[in-house]
DNA sequence: CTTGACCTTCACATTAATGAAAAGGTTTAG
DNA sequence: CTAAACCTTTTCATTAATGTGAAGGTCAAG
């Protein structure tokens, strides 16, 4: 598969991903006159990498997450072989991880709240709306 | 509260809280001769946006949620009214979070998975270990 | 051969953050 | 009161990360 095909799979331009090869989280192969060449996984990866940027991952952090999570795809136990060390970084990840979580979760559900309350009171009286919050100093 | 003070209690740099006035995110107020005033509202407000860009918040999307979020930790109903167009930016707001909350959880349990497995192995054969996934193209 | 896709390379845009200069206000020791 | 030390102000510039655009050249299919 050439770039071309990748990107229209994906919905991501060529020169995006070429850019992804550029910081290390795409491996594609070379044919002989140099065209860079994708499998099918790719393409799974690639959207993968979407929405790991989307969530706000680094490619710093894509780099070193990524190949564990396609790792754990597989139903065999793992087919490479980690040092301490990067079980280490992936333990560190995951507590990262964690934390966005719990901020996520808490504000969705401030959001909730906030939206329910005034999605009944527009229900209630639908004349009263102007304004947000407005600026308010602090 | 004068920018150093509000700076030393969330450690955030005065320089950092300078901009984040610019982009819209802190609203101080101003004294006599020009020096920014901050309530102590600010520093919760300072700290939560820390925690909001560290989750992968741009200032824009903290510009629009960080109203509510503040009006919803009141117990009174809501401060302030806000527009038909405001609850609808909200209520994209908390797709878009609620999405990423489930990227993370997916990736989260993936590397769980992965952790685990390797301590395991590791735990049964302490002398396999070297060398990461490894670049493979695709 | 012409057309379109691909190659590399350089440059640019945006966002978050920082550095530094230049000028002026504030505070405290002498 | 003065002077030194310190804090704030604005403004211009810069960095790092993500992402795009375009020029100039190569390759391959019709």
């Amino acid at each position: 598969m050439k770039i071309g095909d990748l990107a229209a799979k994906t919905g991501v331009a060529p020169r995006l991903l070429r850019y992804y090869e550029e910081v290390g989280i795409l491996h594609p192969f070379r044919t002989g006159n140099g065209y860079r060449t994708y499998g099918e996984p790719a393409i799974d990866r690639v959207l993968q990498i979407r929405e790991l940027l989307e969530t706000g991952f680094t490619t710093e952090m894509i780099r070193e997450v990524l190949p564990c999570l396609e790792a754990a795809k597989e139903e065999t136990p793992a087919p490479a072989c980690p040092t301490v060390k990067d079980l280490d970084g992936l333990r560190h990840q995951l507590s990262s991880i964690e934390r966005r979580i719990d901020v996520l979760q808490r504000n969705r559900n401030a959001i909730e709240r906030y939206l329910r309350a005034w999605e009944d009171a527009l229900a209630a009286a639908p004349t009263a709306a102007d304004g947000i919050p407005g600026p308010v100093a602090e």
